[in-house]
DNA sequence: CGGGCGAATGATATCGATATCAAGATATCG
DNA sequence: CGATATCTTGATATCGATATCATTCGCCCG
């Protein structure tokens, strides 16, 4: 019988070490880790000497060792909701950008970016991160909880809520209500119409931003749930204020593709965009630009919120006072 | 004056050492380290009373401890090119779902997954990971040499290429373009379009393939060189042939995108989709699911390819013999 | 001139796990 | 019964870095 041999996995390099350094500049162990850390302690001619003959041979820290001594891991933890079960919300563009700012942020403050999805997140390697980034669209308190509960720094992508806690970096969502508002009121809108779903955290503040403002002068928009945000949705969503013979001169979607929807009915209406009905999306993907009509829409800066997110961690891990921000938004006018 | 002090990075909680364990059980640590590790050389009921007694206690590993003394990091790095100065690429949808399938994959085998961008990889935690994935539309070899020179097992997301020897998975480009030539000849089309970019290894093998099956039937497709994959792109691609007044009654177009910006050209011209042209797309979005027509178009099995791209990496890592495979794609039929 | 002070460097212990080799306990066999 | 093989466990060294405390040296000043 043959067996299956399991190789061994292949040891790495052994590389220089400190101590091999050490040797070669004629120094202790400990001058050469002053010396490559900056150190005040020594002087500045043995710090350059050793920083060459390291740079010469290619010394490379042991990452490793260093954590252990320090307990710590210099690595914080991306925890991406990603819903396996509904394949869709993997296409959503937004995590990759925000992903993009949070490694670039990171990476040159000395982390490492330790990506998870939720379903992995009791790894031990999650566990001794030295901090915790929660992606995810409208992730619930109680996701937010189950990871609070390991007791690391943590900032969360997304709304901020009253009553809980945590540090919360996002787009201001209910300014973004405000804007598009405030655009509705200015072209002569009385009877705006709210494409979303309350439910969910974020769209929720961009809808008492909007009521709100709405409000003021003595408006009060429909709000029509939607559990999707497809473009389907948005179809069957302006499908059903006709069939209720709603009166409506503009739509605030909460997606692009809600927007894009709504204004292919009203198209088979044979309503006009803009001049029956306004439209206003959200998200600014590159469809809705190449749209016709080119969709207007509210934009969201990912990359500079990824940015944010790694800073506000690092300042947490750092002991530093930190306060959740919003991020503005900003709204794109098209043809819509 | 008020100095600006930097505080302390809040240690980690000191938490149980296998040596508390060892205490508590009444053996020694290396007899705690085998039970925890399902050694055989522990007796069933000591490794089960230790594992108990761990669990009980909330006992976590200590990563980097292992780590250091089994000089391996148990982390993949995933090099992300992301082309920050063309934002667009950021919002490609597939790197998500490739993500998603490695991070899977390779969390359930105790590893991590270490994001970094292009930018980054000189990073000592990336040269200290036990292996390297490298995902990028269209990496060039020069990158992927560069990466090879760490001398760490690697697999690339991609184009199989002949000359060069690092293991590849990606989609089967060149089965791709047999069965959208396929799909043509069937429906009886006789002058047909390929709008891509055949600087771009995985579009060149699906030209490759789209070539080869046409010439099997004497026939010769139109190539139309394409520098962005936009629809803006797509629509010009369609304008220079009309203006150019070439016969054409099918278009491959190397992503939705650029297939959707078609298809409008095509209207605008007065031309019937798919009557008197058909176009098919690349990737399957859900925009070009919702669009009008629906359309039709290839789809690839990211979520899949990330899974593999994991095994193979592992199978490397351990020494075990690899090849490079090339997934299925499907072609979607819709109305277009 | 010598005590004291500060700057530069070093010796040693330590972080928490595992490999190695040794040793005690038990089983097997001539 | 004694010797050898086998099973289970343990003592110690080790991975590579840094914290702590000690030491050396030169310098200043009474």
């Amino acid at each position: 019988m043959s067996s299956a041999k399991k190789k061994q996995p292949a040891a790495a390099q052994p590389g220089l070490t400190m101590a091999d350094l050490a040797k070669l500049a004629g120094v202790s162990k400990i001058t050469v880790s002053r010396a490559l850390g900056e150190s005040p302690l020594v002087t500045p001619e043995t710090r350059e000497r050793i920083q060459a003959l390291a740079r010469k041979h290619g010394y490379k820290l042991n990452v490793s060792a260093r954590n252990l001594r320090l307990r710590r891991s210099h690595t914080v933890a991306v925890i991406v909701e990603m819903k396996p079960s509904s394949g869709r919300t993997m296409w959503d563009p937004y995590p990759l950008s925000l992903l993009g700012g949070i490694s670039q942020e990171l990476t040159s403050a000395g982390y490492s970016v330790l990506l998870t999805t939720r379903h992995d997140a009791a790894n031990a390697a999650v566990q001794a991160a030295d901090g915790l980034i929660l992606l995810g669209q409208g992730v619930h308190q109680d996701a937010v909880r189950l990871y609070d509960r390991m007791g690391l720094p943590m900032v969360v992508w997304g709304a901020e809520s009253a009553q809980d806690s945590h540090i919360v970096v996002g787009s201001d969502n209910r300014h973004s209500g405000v804007s598009v508002a405030e655009r509705f009121l200015s072209i002569g809108r009385r009877h705006p119409v709210f494409i979303g779903n309350s439910d969910h955290p974020e769209m929720a503040q961009r809808l008492h931003g909007f009521v709100d403002e709405l409000a003021g002068h003595g408006i009060k928009p429909l709000l029509l749930q939607r559990v999707d945000w497809t473009l389907e949705s948005g179809v069957e969503a302006v499908r059903s204020l006709a069939s209720r013979k709603v009166r409506f001169d503009a739509i605030f979607a909460c997606s692009d593709l809600l927007a894009m929807g709504a204004i292919r009915a009203l198209v088979e209406l044979g309503l006009s965009v803009p001049n029956d009905v306004s439209v206003v999306g959200y998200d600014d993907t590159p469809h809705g630009a190449s749209f016709l009509p080119p969709l207007s829409t509210v934009r969201q800066n990912w990359q500079e919120g990824g940015v944010l997110l790694a800073r506000k961690v690092l300042a947490l891990i750092d002991g530093q006072p930190v306060a959740s921000q919003m991020l503005p938004t900003s709204l794109v006018v098209r043809a819509t």
